[in-house]
DNA sequence: TGGGCTGTTTCAATCGATTGCAAATCGTGG
DNA sequence: CCACGATTTGCAATCGATTGAAACAGCCCA
């Protein structure tokens, strides 16, 4: 039988000639409902593969099912780790997932959440992008009273739940790795310095060298403003020439890490020996270098898995405004690039 | 002033004591509306930031301008640029994007059909996973007259649309430039025999040698069923340890290749002196590992923006059963683990 | 035969936006 | 002062599913 577009319940009630309501109640088991009816419904609806239309259900019942996600962007191996640990955690509750990513820019980050509003998701989980330091756009989201958690990239003076990983405490661990090593001329490598991330990791590196009595001099930390590899392999390049002393370098991720070893390669110099190589958030390449990267993993999965259960939990709880902050722990990786004994 | 959820048109029209029509009409642009009331309707819609409900406009046109995605995992490289063309495709003609990862079972991904076609999504852009062997799940979506696009993974008996690689082209070219490259005894890795792409880079690799007079022995090429790392460095080790002579290695993906790269070095042979490695896929990390990894590019980013053409074309084209295929070309990208001249 | 009762089924409104058609309002001319 | 266009606005139905309330059927007993 040709027929276009998927079955309804009108559908059904047409071809038994009884109406929407029967149909209704038969397909969920309502009592007051004759047996004869009940089977006779549930066997067409089996014929015809009937689905409960989502949008119509939405529509009554004000709720989609649906959670909105904006990520800075998709290619990167710790982000699609989140998206997936989302997705399973969303999946297992009957929710679906639409994502859009801002591909770090702010404007497009705008529309997306006013794409994702306008489809009436049930919450928002949101990594802002790099250039987002206007908050106006997410305010409004919380005006309007949709659940929101920020991951990953922390968001201040939005009073809203948060999942993290421990910055400061995985780049307190690496540091103090490098110090370990022996290292004492420890060079940081710091990402663009708006996004909260970066400053925590900066603030690590600087305790870590405190605690051990080593001096914090402000020549030794070097942002990487756009986060590419040939940036941080210049940047390294630029400093290995001055002639200062350096032994180790710390960079806030795998990416400038990558750029230094490049550096310190072509320079001729030895990867430990000369400077052991610390970086930040496990990239999947990372073990697959020569030497193998140190770095500080980061549990995206977990991320993405508890930030969803965080908005399930606003979405079916009426109380707002308890906004909680999850901070996930980090692990350090010891691979070649930084073993010295 | 505290509301709780989005303002509707009712809530525009009972403010300012007029119809709901008028207030729709007001803010279409529609002729026939006083320039008075149109400014009052206007103004107010910008003042609670009104957006127009997606959900009531889906049901109301029967279109969500939605895109169900299928998408075996979303942490692999090559499907999150995939992804990453599909949204931007998308975004660009107003459309959302809905995605759901099957990992790769078939269990999960009859159910994300499900999901995704209660949701009335307007289009399905499918890439089936390795378990999936019964069609009829999808057969079902094509009978209720949802378009449905396959990419990267071909179906076989489905007549629809679908993007792909030129998996045996890219296959032949790998092949025959480790052939021009000097290797006569060369090693096929194939992946899961289910999947068709694996085929395909099979015959690419037999009509290489075919081309160039070079005996197929069965014995050089050998399966990795389950595409890790560990599986093919076994498999390879194995191979060597069996003295066969063996110049060269083609893998039909790079984890492959990564594999046999890490047992060629503990066999303490040269590469590519000894051994010369072609992966395909070009993954991220490949031009990352020392020596850098010869291998395929697919255009994952264009796989998807195409595909998403495809669909949004489908859809909004009445005719339907005109399917095409799309076959785009791959690259060979020479670095040094096959480098010999 | 009619009142009461149980067991089934239908009616009508709802959610938000749109739109053909009808109606209300206005200004103006006879 | 009314009638007649012209302009502006409202009514009601629609999309699919749900649900409280009302209606209807059949049956028993008085």
């Amino acid at each position: 039988m040709m027929r276009s577009g998927q079955v309804t319940i009108k559908d059904i009630a047409k071809e038994l000639n009884i109406s929407c309501s029967t149909v209704s109640r038969a397909l969920k088991d309502f009592p007051g409902i004759s047996p004869a009816t009940k089977k006779a419904v549930t066997d067409l609806a089996d014929k015809y593969n009937y689905r409960p239309n989502a949008i119509a259900l939405s529509l009554r019942n004000q709720k989609t099912n649906v959670i909105g996600v904006i990520i800075p962007e998709t290619v990167h191996f710790f982000f699609s780790t989140v998206i997936s640990g989302i997705e399973d955690a969303a999946m297992k509750e009957g929710y679906n997932v639409m994502i859009c990513q801002s591909n770090e820019s702010y404007e497009r980050e705008a529309d997306s959440i006013d794409a994702l509003m306008g489809a009436r998701v049930d919450g928002l989980l949101v990594s802002i992008s790099r250039e987002t330091a206007d908050l106006d756009h997410l305010k409004k989201v919380k005006d309007e009273g949709t659940p929101m958690v920020f991951f990953d990239r922390l968001v201040e003076g939005m009073n809203a739940s948060s999942v993290i990983i421990d910055d400061y405490q995985g780049a307190y661990d690496a540091t103090e790795h490098l110090i370990e090593q022996d290292s004492k001329n420890i060079v940081h490598l710091t990402g663009p310095s708006n996004l909260i991330i970066g400053r925590k990791r900066k603030e690590g590196y600087i305790s870590a060298l405190e605690d051990h009595q080593i001096p914090v001099r402000e020549e030794y930390i070097v942002e990487c403003r756009k986060g590419t590899q040939e940036e941080a392999e210049q940047v390294m390049a630029k400093l290995l020439s001055t002639g200062m002393a350096i032994d180790g370098v710390f960079a806030s991720n795998d990416v400038a890490a990558l750029g230094a070893l490049m550096a310190v390669k072509k320079a001729g110099l030895k990867i430990p020996r000369d400077i052991a190589i610390v970086g930040f958030s496990n990239w999947q390449f990372s073990s697959l270098v020569e030497p193998g990267l140190t770095s500080i993993s980061q549990p995206g999965y977990e991320i993405g898995q508890q930030a969803a259960q965080l908005i399930l939990e606003e979405i079916n709880s009426k109380e707002k405004g308890k906004s909680q902050i999850k901070i996930l722990d980090t692990e350090l990786i010891v691979r070649g690039s930084s073993t010295r004994k």
